[in-house]
DNA sequence: GATTTACCTACCACTTTGGTAGTATAATAA
DNA sequence: TTATTATACTACCAAAGTGGTAGGTAAATC
């Protein structure tokens, strides 16, 4: 398993807000039971999404989570990579930042520097409407 | 961190063997050497390439690992699924086992498989003399 | 002031990771 | 046959990560 259940349920509230965009503030408790997860937990990893602005949190009756930008200005790569931390292949050489010694006669750190990027490129280029819309199972 | 030390430091002493490959047989003691790797954690895992054919151990004086066949004839992918298990992305159907009641309404399933396929064909293309090669980095 | 919601902190059981230690077993060399 | 060299196996262990639960605080609304 290279991706936790922390990343896949905060890209499932996402998307869930992302369905009623615009139209009203979500309460956590409303997505737990729509999705299915622990209310606790969710409210345990969301202060990931707002400390980074990706959605917006008000108190009180009424309150809930919303959306700061439109579904398209969404990248599943900016969701997991804040729920997983960099989604490097290994930690050797952090995939390009502090170099082990063997980097120079290391055979696989090449094949590893090129996976990362593989990685990334594949999901900083699917947006949360790509997954709305299916576009992918064409 | 996607991929863990075991599949990486077998990957390593694969290539290891496949540099003396035909040579004679290798001791781990100067594999863990050469590669600066702990000895009795290669002797842990070890056998997971042994049971499965792709070394060949002999005992006693002289004895030491030898490939079973040519460098052309391992795939990365192969490697690293037998240290790290399936190379899926996710647990939730195990990327096409069984599936979760909510796999028609998913709407991540649909790019967790795509990757899927992605992350196997791009290690099941590169072979032990591709990185001794150093083909990739062109 | 009571309720509803987000937010925050502490704990916890379980698994995985990355080892170490010691021993058994097989093969060879002397 | 005995000592040596090497694989193979088993048990343990510390640390970190995973996936939660429990409970309280703070803010907004009714």
């Amino acid at each position: 398993m290279m991706i936790s259940t922390k990343g896949r349920y905060l890209l499932r509230v996402m998307l869930d807000l992302a369905e009623r965009q615009a139209d009203h503030l979500v309460p956590m408790k409303e997505i737990a039971e729509h999705q299915g997860l622990s209310l606790k937990y969710l409210e345990r990893i969301m202060p990931v999404l707002t400390k980074h602005g990706l959605v917006e949190g008000t108190h009180g009756k009424g309150g809930g989570y919303r959306l700061t930008r439109t579904p398209e200005q969404y990248s599943v790569g900016e969701i997991l990579r804040l729920a997983e931390g960099e989604l490097a292949p290994i930690a050797c050489p952090e995939c390009g930042g502090e170099h082990c010694k063997r980097a120079k006669e290391c055979y696989t750190l090449p094949m590893w520097l090129e996976f990362h990027h593989l990685v990334n490129d594949y999901f900083n280029n699917i947006t949360l409407s790509d997954l709305l819309d299916g576009t992918l199972s064409s």
